[in-house]
DNA sequence: CCCGCCAGGAATGTCGACAATCTTGTTGAC
DNA sequence: GTCAACAAGATTGTCGACATTCCTGGCGGG
């Protein structure tokens, strides 16, 4: 599984990155020439991706970009904050005291992001402090479950950072966050998680009544 | 992919069963002869079941069936934890009058179980509440990922029902769940569901303590 | 003009064979 | 007697070709 492996993670950055919209056939021929592989090695990575939610496969009719409607977003997010709930506690039960320090130098990062009015490198630290809280939480079943969530919504995720006012009410979201974890206090670092992702499904709460 | 999904769903069951015990490997030669087609298609099933958590693949070396210890087993219930009080909750929101009679028919069915000491039955009524339960909340997202984790702690969950006061203490628990339910009380139903899992987690910690 | 039937094309599903890799048992030197 | 290198066996990884299924477009009948 060494050359399919591959092929399944560049597919998989191929879709989070936008380089494939959602609808998009994804013939195994095609991307077998493209990428210089059988078709098997394809076939195995679409089966993978399938079942992590980024691609849709129907019977003798080929594999698409998942579309994720917005509906489907909000009940990703809402499963998240259960899950990232449990996550922040644990965090707070466990993170070291180098774990501390470097969740303050995130916040730091993000804030200088904020007000430079970088969007994309915001985003991308946001990803980052969740990926470390979930590594600090030695909730295996959990992250890898919030891991998989994650990258089904990333499109809608994205989008949201572009948000004007966005960045700023996430920030402080954060801060809360880390605030608690920091101190340990494992209901207030759930409570400021679930406060986090329920202000995001709000948003896409918003968007579905009014679309675009 | 229809006969590859015949064989996944077979060999699934085969695993559920015990027909295979943790540790066993999975040989794909073996397997295609023994359901009389090819290898591709055991590797297809291999690989779906991998992503659901049942089996474990190394590189070069085959699938065996997955070894779940205690400690992930717990792992996995705090999960559902969380993830079925919010399925509770959306049950108690949106089930319908009719629901409501088959919850209650289901718990009867339960006492009838208990009472006749037929603890395989109990077993299978239990598995069925919870999937009516995610069935009715309408949740889709929560649904797959609780139904991926009760296959990935089946031998567990199986072996917790043959414990002697067992089923006396679910089925309690079970009733406290179905009447908020009922009552389309969101925030009981979340906390009945809650302390009913913590209620497994208790008894698999102890049994980590003291194996066997 | 519209509907059903049929053939052609395209893509997936399946299979068998070959190549690459790992494990295991053996042999030989020290 | 012990350890390392080696060779044989076994198992997965990969590829190409064939079978099957589904969609599309055209044809003929009503």
């Amino acid at each position: 599984m060494s050359r399919a492996d591959s092929v399944t993670d560049t597919l998989r950055q191929a879709i989070l990155k936008g380089r494939f919209e959602p609808g998009d056939r994804l013939l195994e021929v095609a991307l077998a020439e493209e990428y210089a592989v059988g078709r098997a090695a394809i076939r195995s990575a679409l089966l993978e991706l399938t079942s992590g939610g980024l691609v849709k496969r129907e019977a003798n009719r080929g594999a698409t970009v998942r579309r994720i409607s917005i509906a489907e977003a909000i009940q990703i997010t809402e499963a998240r904050a259960v899950l990232e709930s449990l996550i922040a506690a644990r965090a707070a039960r466990n993170a070291s005291a180098e774990c501390h320090s470097e969740l303050r130098q995130i916040i730091a990062e993000m804030e200088e992001a904020v007000s430079d009015g970088q969007s994309q490198a915001y985003s991308e630290l946001n990803g980052h402090m969740h990926c470390r809280l979930r590594e600090m939480s030695g909730h295996h079943i959990a992250s890898q479950l919030v891991a998989n969530l994650r990258d089904r919504a990333a499109h809608h995720q994205y989008r949201l950072a572009l948000m004007p006012g966005r960045p700023i009410e996430s920030l402080e979201e954060h801060r809360a966050i880390v605030e608690a974890v920091v101190a340990g206090e494992e209901d207030t670092a759930a409570q400021a998680m679930q406060n986090h992702l329920h202000s995001v499904i709000d948003v896409l709460t918003r968007w579905g009544d009014a679309p675009r």
